[in-house]
DNA sequence: CCTGAAACGCCTCCGTT
DNA sequence: AACGGAGGCGTTTCAGG
């Protein structure tokens, strides 16, 4: 499996400034033709690193309701469903979970009517006890420093390093530390998507 | 001042989805040309709803350090002071700032020294306390919803409506109510520029 | 995995409505 | 404001190393 080189770093950064700019243009700048960088991003985007082009928005331009900020700490090992509950909610822009198991959520709400929000996405049962703020303004500077590739596992979570296997399923990229994780994975998806 | 209407809804829409979506696959879409979706691309950037284009990357498969959700809570009045520090950080990548008064930071940082990152972007006299969690996932689903184009005055504050004016200065645009506070903004504007 | 040429498709300028 | 055509780039495919 290949990591990611400074040219591929050159890219991602170019395309985190202006994700219009002509795949030529970039060639140039990184000494490869463009060709190579189109094969390249697709492969940024077959890796999974590069989820998809998008707009970076001034929201505070638009009024779509009241911007808040909510801070939810989760019943004991309930975060990640709180988390996912949230994350399809249309309302909802950002979810961080963090590792002390609170659930830290920005969203524009008609009202600041964040209760019929949590009500319709989680299961309550799920939350301790949660706080509301109201954004003033935010900012994003999306950069990538000295990145590199390192996923985990999605058998046992160990980093995979360069020995590891990518697999794609349904689209989908998976990484694996070793090929029996990759195989016992396999064999697991499989399973549960005949059942489905 | 023209606002948003929904064809622009629909443009910027479609261009969440995909920001290197052809032009005229969008005219298809919302039933006008690729000269007029670009002419109002164009105006949407000027407008200063549009910010850019940039990539949505996974930051969870790129190892750059440690990321890490902080909140800060400043001292009184002095939020938007230690907002502007972060958000100069190369290290930070979203920034929130609430009504009462706290910073929410995200950042990715070498070993979780987040204490060298408020030291050298903030004025620890700007600081009460501040809290540091580690991030263990996080999403983005950029929405738009119906939001409306309701910029805010920047001159008194108030939101400005369809009979409001805009004024483009160095490249910037901003929004005004009505033309007095308009005139006002520009002559304060020009005074700075030139005291500069 | 890359390059270079060539075909195709897309963007934008312009004249027009 | 938006359309349609024309010219000029940008992207992508393909053969070759």
């Amino acid at each position: 499996m290949r990591g990611l080189d400074d040219t591929d770093r050159g890219i991602v950064r170019l395309l985190l400034e202006d994700a219009r700019r002509p795949f030529s243009d970039i060639a140039e700048e990184v000494g490869l033709s463009a060709p190579a960088v189109s094969d390249r991003v697709d492969r940024l985007q077959e890796m999974g690193i590069v989820r998809g082009f998008t707009l970076d928005l001034d929201r505070s331009l638009l009024r779509a309701g009241v911007p808040v900020l909510v801070e939810i700490d989760a019943e004991p090992g309930r975060a990640a469903a709180v988390r996912d509950g949230l994350a399809d909610a249309d309302a909802v822009e950002h979810v961080f979970r963090t590792a002390d198991g609170r659930v830290t959520v920005t969203a524009t709400v008609p009202q600041a009517e964040v209760s019929d929000l949590l009500d319709a996405h989680v299961d309550l049962n799920d939350v301790d006890s949660y706080e509301v703020r109201l954004v003033a303004d935010s900012e994003w500077t999306p950069g990538l420093g000295t990145a590199e590739f390192a996923p985990e596992c999605a058998e046992c979570g160990n980093t995979v390093d360069e020995e590891g296997e990518r697999t794609v399923l349904d689209g989908d990229s998976y990484y694996f530390c070793c090929g029996s994780c990759e195989s016992r994975f396999v064999d697991h998806y499989e399973s549960l998507k005949e059942g489905a």
